[in-house]
DNA sequence: CCATGTCGTCGACACGTGTCGAAAACTAGT
DNA sequence: ACTAGTTTTCGACACGTGTCGACGACATGG
């Protein structure tokens, strides 16, 4: 390679990462080199002399990759391609972070990025300690100095609600996840039932919480405890994802008329997954994509020493009118 | 590291590797030093120094991370997690695949994972052209010497329709993914529709082809051309896993109780998307899990030298009733 | 013409491991 | 005790790039 071009090899490495002034001609000549004898830089060389990696290990929590994560991912990897890095499925948590320190040492990963965080992280832990650069997707309870892009929930719980109030609903049902992993007061659970039922007497109306796992099965439970225990309610806020959809369907199941006789509202659900159920949902759009790309763009930022200090940004979504909201049409829904 | 357990870097290297012989005794003393300076072997080097890459790349076609390869990735990725490898995601289709090929020349990966393989799919040239180890979830044309794991659409075809004769169906629909792409006679599609039509003649059945891409708006045109086209035919088999959601939503949208009036069998719904709609989809089974495992162990078996030839196997899948299939009741399906 | 500074290039070394030939230590058989 | 064979360990080198100090070429200003 070097001889090709009749010139040392440090002026090759210097032509081509352009730390040091070359002449133009001498740079061509290189290139020329370059082409003809169709030269890839061995990367692992590189790593072993100092260069910095390309690569960021995604990682998920204990859950796996799950449909919900996709759009992050698929957002994160985008916006890491754009700017030549690659990312590296990483699953399994709390233990499987101590090999991404491992790999961060050995110079072949450079930070990472954790997806589904927890309050009480133990992956943020090890990264803190050991200085591994990185950035969630969601927040731990103590986020100075971290770099984070989080869902609002306030504010798409806000956006929703106050659409609901436009409709002329009063009374509303709204389906939380199953509180009591007691992680912490923040715990988004928390947060949410305290916002809701903020929201909802700041606009006049009456929420009433439900609670259920992030499952179909949980959400047709869901549906038929509001049936029995609820009645009057004319709308439904679904905070989960999945659960929302098993609403909607078990809906169908019993003969509720969607929207006519119950409004139903979103604040969660993948745009993928929308329109595989009839109605297709209003929602409080998630914008995965978006906070997939931000957190990469943040953690780049970081590894290439561009910020000085930590990103955090929250994303509250727009409100997306479908076909699962409606006014109000009987004042009680009435079933037996 | 060395000097710590006093013996050579040399015997360091086979104490860990296992390559030659070490005696227990210096094996133990070096045991120890690791744990007592938390040594961590450095990646770069060793791939320098000519070790192999526990990593793969996991390459999706120009289409991106599709909720449909969800479960192939997961599989995949467990199956790589267990024999110690990685998967590095690689999106874009026929340029990025130059790329993996640099990496594979620079030691930082070891071989790469095909998804969504199409039969005219120009990754598959490339690799084979620089020797790169490689295996699919899918087929090419020619598929001699190559590794891959793909779905048995025939035997698929085959326990779906027997299954409708036993309920009593006589005229079925079928929709089909739009032909034309034009490939080789070897596609998807085409051997789809002959299957489909020799099967169904065999088991006495007549049987119409509806085209339709795969998403939930073309599967609603599918079902209104059922319904205008097809009013006499008792049940519908979808060949891909979006289109058919969309053919189920637009049913209930337009008021024809399933099952009852028609019956509705998927053949490659994926199992995280089944309950989420209303009722729940009769499917032939994707062991997508399964066949992404599959394919990883067949990549890694090539990688270490234990396989001698290509590793070619074929899932069927199995019959799964849920809800949305009966017996016919209503000889024709009248509606305006 | 010389002093000073800038630009472009070179040579040498380091990074941490894998591998190979050979030396050393040990074993067994005579 | 000596030889032949086997096991265990060592030393040296290679892998391909990044980085740093240094040196020559050239320009500028006096």
């Amino acid at each position: 390679m070097a001889k090709m071009a009749r010139v040392s090899e440090s002026t090759v490495s210097y032509a081509l990462n352009g730390k040091r002034s070359i002449s133009k001609q001498t740079r061509d000549r290189v290139l020329e080199a370059v082409k003809k004898l169709d030269y890839k830089p061995h990367f692992a060389a590189g790593l072993l002399a100092g260069a910095k990696s390309k690569s960021i290990a995604l990682s998920f929590g204990d859950v796996g990759i799950s449909a919900g994560s996709l759009e992050y991912v698929s957002g994160a990897e985008s916006a890491a391609t754009e700017n030549g890095y690659h990312l590296v499925l990483w699953p399994g948590g709390d233990e499987a972070i101590n090999e991404i320190n491992n790999l961060v040492k050995s110079g072949l990963i450079a930070g990472a990025l954790l997806m589904e965080t927890k309050l009480d992280d133990k992956r943020v832990e090890v990264l803190v300690r050991e200085k591994i650069p990185f950035a969630m997707i969601g927040r731990v309870a103590d986020n100075r100095k971290l770099n984070y892009t989080d869902r609002d929930f306030e504010a798409a719980a806000e956006t929703g609600i106050a659409y609901l109030e436009t409709l002329g609903h009063k009374e509303i049902a709204y389906i939380n996840t199953a509180r009591g992993r007691g992680v912490s007061e923040l715990s988004v659970d928390v947060r949410f039932h305290e916002t809701v039922v903020a929201v909802s007497n700041a606009h006049g109306m009456n929420a009433y919480e439900i609670l259920a796992e992030n499952n179909p099965a949980a959400g047709r439970k869901a549906m038929t405890e509001i049936l029995e225990k609820l009645p009057f309610v004319t709308a439904v806020v679904g905070l989960s994802d999945v659960s929302t959809i098993g609403l909607l369907s078990a809906a169908t199941e019993f003969g509720v008329r969607i929207p006519d006789e119950l409004s139903i509202l979103s604040l969660s659900t993948p745009t993928t997954q929308i329109t595989l159920s009839w109605p297709p949902l209003t929602t409080v759009s998630v914008p995965a994509d978006l906070m997939g790309r931000d957190a990469v763009i943040a953690l780049i930022d970081e590894l290439e020493g561009r910020s000085t200090k930590p990103h955090q940004q929250l994303y509250g979504g727009e409100l997306e009118i479908r076909g699962t909201t409606t006014a109000p049409r009987t004042r009680e829904i009435q079933r037996t």
